[in-house]
RNA sequence: GGGCCUUUAGCUCAGUUGGUAGAGCGCCACGCUUACACCGUGGAUGUCAUCGGUUCGAGCCCGGUAGGGCCCACCA
């Protein structure tokens, strides 16, 4: 049977002045306690409607955008409720990952070195730290254990933050359903789902080059990749080609020494004599095919390029298609590497080599063209050019290209059939508003290989495997060892496998764990699953599964919404959900993006205290879905009005004695009145119902307002 | 290079299947009319970015151009 909910309170006595403020106070603790929108778990499919909400980044500081979005769901989600649906509305807490260990770094003033030992009473340097990034040489070098520990305790108290926020807010959540990223269970949950993917072939691990932060030392995947404009140099380089130099034009001179062939377009007639022959680098001469390509550009520079190992991506398209040499130089910090390539030794560039092991990529551009210049093999100076390098969209270096083990799991992007199934289900889902669904499309299509989903990080979910070492102490990388199911979540670091003993670990025979995590969308990916129980109470996931509605903004299509759906698709063979509703940016009145780094972000609370949460919520609720919004304090004062006036209107009503026996309306106006309020009420309806909030809103309150000056 | 969205009153935005341009804010004038001064009543305000096409008729449909915002792309 279903719990009855609490009947609404009809005001049973009319207050002598109407006021919005202390409605928070006075609401919040009374939701909470009478329990009014828990979920029934005794509800069947059809009476539940199911969200699946994004779990804000706990680590993040909060923002009008927030404050937004989640208004949109919480419209929606009253008015489901309305219609007589048991809503499914949890809340999660995204927790793991880098960002929190940014924040842990800079707020304790610490940083993580795994190779210390735990310390039991720890107390951090500092607390409080801004979120200004600090200078490593001033954290303090802390045990994995406590590091993870300080993520843990500072994710609570934002957290908590973020709850009352919410609750302030207003929103309709179900608070006794709340989910943490990093929790044990969702721990089980990633792990679980991983080993499910490696079973059925979607997830495997692989030695490439991979595109690395050398600030965070880790790998990143396509989605979190951003481009940047950057300064940079032409620099014209000659190399010794079979009748002559052959110049080349390079932003990049110090990966000469990484150079394993010149390529040109195979229809280039300036070097079609070329190839198949070789040229030597200058200053290090090696010799390198010269090659051609149909990615060469003719136009580009002087039409024939270096290859390296890696300058960039293209770089690795050529290195791979025409199976070239690898002479990497640089390593996981971004210095060049203690060992260089053999070639590289064995040339008269060795003594220029050993004077850049240890620099970074910037000293050792400065001394290589030095070196060019001596040497006359640099044309003329340097010709300025700013164009755009890859970044990680939280690092502050370019990225480098180096050679890892990393995992990775299949999502269409080398897999067409995949691909295509992707895109068909993007088509079976409701966008709402429609033509955000090309944002998926472009996505699926532009993905140039599967997703990476390895970081070599602390506060995350551990990647659930170990490798055997062979006889000479060498991991077997092709047939990891797995947990059984029933051991989930492990973390292979401190958890030993099935017929292997803690004296085993990384002995000749024995195994060593995985150190890797696993990155945080590998993880919000599954959220519908989180939330829902999978895959242990198998009743309330199929109650809410597949969900009615996800509610994201549109900056993550690429990341959340793609994730969540690749997932579903390799776990359950279908969507997620049935509608996805996609809320604009915040905009400052200059019509730029507000965010934390300009300076103009506005914080929730104060808003919240000066104008009232209704008010807050009518400015949200008044910008439609897909739409850009303007951060106006105008709308709030609106909103204030509006509800500052519903309450009178409701005083005044209330004020009327109510006639005795009267069972019938008669009078024409009352009558027309009515008439016209069905209207507002079947058109209201109609718009909530195609995920038309706006709509809704202009229509009542046009009608409330021609009621209290006309009727 | 490809794509998406957007351009309507000073501002923020509506404008349903084509039929004489709308709201709120702001502005101006008038009103202390016991629900509301956190108010009410009344008023002024537009070459619907631009050029062309379809049509009896275009803010809306079609094509071009420009401004603004965003996404994607292998960017030596």
């Amino acid at each position: 049977m279903r719990r009855a909910k609490p009947e609404p309170t009809r005001a049973a006595q009319v207050p002598e002045k109407a006021s919005v403020d202390g409605l928070e106070a006075k609401w919040v603790p009374a939701w909470e306690q009478s329990g009014v929108y828990r979920f029934d778990e005794a509800a069947t499919r059809e009476q539940i409607y199911s969200i699946d909400t994004p779990p804000p980044t706990a680590s993040g500081s909060l923002h009008v955008g927030h404050v937004f979005s989640y208004t949109h769901t919480d419209v929606v989600a009253r008015f489901q409720r309305m219609l007589g649906k048991e809503v499914f509305y949890p809340m999660g807490w995204d927790d793991n990952g880098l960002p929190t260990e940014r924040r842990v770094q800079n707020y304790y003033g610490v940083r993580c070195d795994p190779s210390l030992p735990y310390q039991s009473n720890f107390t951090p340097p500092q607390t409080g730290g801004d979120n200004k990034s600090s200078k490593a040489s001033d954290q303090l070098p802390i045990s994995r254990q406590n590091f993870i520990e300080l993520c843990e305790k500072l994710t609570e108290e934002d957290e908590k933050a973020f709850e009352n926020l919410w609750r302030n807010l207003g929103l309709s959540v179900d608070w006794s359903q709340t989910y943490r990223t990093i929790s044990k269970e969702a721990q089980r949950v990633s792990q679980q789902a991983f080993l499910n993917n490696l079973r059925r072939g979607e997830a495997y691990v692989s030695l490439a080059p991979t595109l690395w932060d050398v600030t965070f030392r880790t790998a990143v995947a396509q989605a979190e990749l951003e481009d940047r404009e950057m300064p940079g140099a032409y620099h014209k380089v000659g190399f010794d080609g079979p009748d002559g130099k052959i110049f080349i034009e390079t932003t990049r001179p110090e990966l000469i020494p990484a150079c394993v062939a010149l390529v040109a377009h195979p229809d280039d007639d300036r070097y079609k004599k070329y190839f198949g022959k070789t040229a030597k680098t200058p200053l290090f001469g090696v010799e390198v095919p010269i090659v051609s390509h149909r990615l060469a550009q003719i136009d580009k520079g002087s039409g024939i390029a270096m290859i390296c190992t890696f300058g960039d991506v293209t770089d690795v398209v050529w290195w791979r298609e025409l199976k070239l040499e690898t002479r990497p130089i640089l390593g996981f910090d971004g210095r060049i590497l203690q060992e260089g390539p053999a070639a590289v030794l064995a040339g008269p560039g060795n003594a220029l080599y050993e004077e850049l092991i240890g620099k970074t990529v910037f000293s050792a551009k400065e001394r290589i063209v030095e070196a060019l210049k001596e040497s006359g093999d640099l044309v003329g100076d340097p010709r300025p050019i700013t164009h755009p390098v890859k970044f990680f969209e939280k690092g502050d270096k370019p990225l480098e290209i180096v050679s890892t083990r990393q995992w990775y799991i299949k999502n269409g992007g080398s897999d067409q059939a995949l691909s295509k199934r992707l895109i068909d289900l993007g088509k079976e889902m409701n966008f709402h508003p429609s033509f955000m669904r090309v944002r998926l499309e472009d996505w699926i299509n532009g993905l140039n290989g599967d997703w990476l989903i390895s970081r070599q990080r602390f506060f995350g979910v551990p990647i659930p495997v170990w490798y055997q070492l062979d006889e000479s102490g060498n991991p077997n990388y092709e047939s990891p060892i797995l947990p059984s199911d029933q051991a989930l979540p492990i973390d292979p670091s401190s958890d030993v496998p099935i017929g292997f003993s803690e004296d085993q670990r990384g002995k000749p025979g024995g195994f060593i764990g995985e150190l890797d995590i696993m990155d945080t969308w590998a993880t919000s990916s599954l959220t519908p699953q989180l939330a829902g129980g999978w895959p242990s109470d198998e009743k309330r996931f199929k109650n809410v599964f597949p969900y009615d509605l996800r509610p994201q903004g549109q900056d993550i299509i690429r990341t959340w919404l793609f994730s969540t759906l690749l997932r579903s698709q390799l776990e359950h063979g279908g969507l997620p959900w049935k509608n996805a509703a996609i809320s604009g940016w915040i905009l400052d009145p200059d019509r730029k993006k507000m965010s934390k780094s300009k300076g103009n972000v506005v914080v929730p609370n104060e808003l919240l205290e000066n104008h009232g949460s209704d008010a807050v919520r009518y400015w949200a609720a008044s910008a439609r879905l897909g739409t850009d919004a303007a951060f106006d304090e105008g709308q709030m004062k609106i909103g204030r009005r509006l509800a500052i006036k519903l309450l009178n209107a409701a005083r005044f009503a209330l004020s009327f004695e109510m006639p005795q026996g009267v069972t019938e309306v008669t009078e024409e106006i009352d009558l027309s009145m009515l008439a016209s309020l069905s209207d507002v009420v079947r058109t209201a309806t109609d718009a909530f119902a195609s995920y038309d909030h706006t709509k809704a809103l202009e229509t009542a309150e046009s009608f409330f307002w021609t009621f209290t000056d006309d009727y």
